[in-house]
DNA sequence: GACTGATAAGAGCATATACCCATATATTTA
DNA sequence: TAAATATATGGGTATATGCTCTTATCAGTC
């Protein structure tokens, strides 16, 4: 009981580990990419158009794990910036799907080899074993339901 | 040097996993943490306070690896709600220094437990040796210095 | 004491994120 | 077929984060 009175240990919040890390691991990450002006979000978004050709703002937001809302206005970022176009669907009136401009897919092709020596750097400093173990620990990692419900409207 | 030809893995980006898992446990813990309103960065903040007493801007944003800026920001936040008092330093005119106010004592006393519980939740869901693994293999991460140089002025 | 370099903090600007509420369209149900 | 329900998206609001530039104070050196 006596536990009760004493300070936390901020030390030893899962939560504060975790978002200390994805900063710095996200300022890694973006500094990588400065040249070509792109946040590592917006090198991901590109990269999956890239990949499917095109898609809808859920499910971009869907397969990065990103708040549809927050998707939809970095989406307008990049639109801004003539990276994407985004065109209503042909079969859903409700639904508007984006795509690559020819700008967009040639940043992508100038920022992939950025995020692939990223890559390669963080696994040099850290060790190829570690990071497939924190990769596999960050992906196994649950949650349950009381922090997914703002995936679903 | 097909590989130069292949689709980016996404999955296998290091910094998505991160963001990703982040934003997932930020939820988790906000989640948990909402009846007193609080962020757990906020939260955070005022258990750093009330273990410490009192601390400058910079020292706090240092103990919790926040962007100095953005503490200063978040104090703000934190002082319009009257959870925190602000004044001058005694000793150096540059520095102010933060402390809790009654209200910020209390509402950190109130968001404590709330704070275990989501400790306590989150071991359950995912095993303590697992959250142990996780949280050491966050802890020992490395960027170099190419990420960390924001932190100095 | 004057000057130089370092340091504390903040305003400005921009992106990232999340929740709430609302509108419009599609689907399902009666 | 009409009504009810589900779904796609976005505006609004708020916090979080980071970098740049600026101002003021402190510390060290000459």
């Amino acid at each position: 009981m006596l536990l009760a009175n004493q300070p936390l240990r901020v030390d030893e919040c899962n939560c504060n580990a975790m978002r200390r890390a994805s900063r710095q691991i996200t300022r890694f990450y973006d500094a990588h990419l400065e040249p070509t002006g792109l946040r590592i979000t917006q090198f991901l978004t590109l990269a999956v158009l890239d990949e499917v050709g095109s898609a809808a703002i859920n499910a971009l937001a869907e397969r990065l794990d990103i708040e549809r809302t927050a998707m939809g206005k970095m989406a307008g970022f990049l639109e801004r910036d003539g990276l994407i176009k985004i065109r209503p669907s042909p079969t859903d009136g409700r639904s508007r799907l984006i795509e690559l401009t020819e700008k967009g897919r040639r940043l992508h092709a100038e920022a992939a080899p950025l995020w692939r020596e990223a890559q390669r750097q963080f696994e040099q400093l850290n060790g190829a074993k570690n990071v497939t173990e924190l990769r596999r620990g960050l992906r196994k990692m649950v949650v349950g339901s009381l922090a997914t419900s703002s995936s679903e409207d």
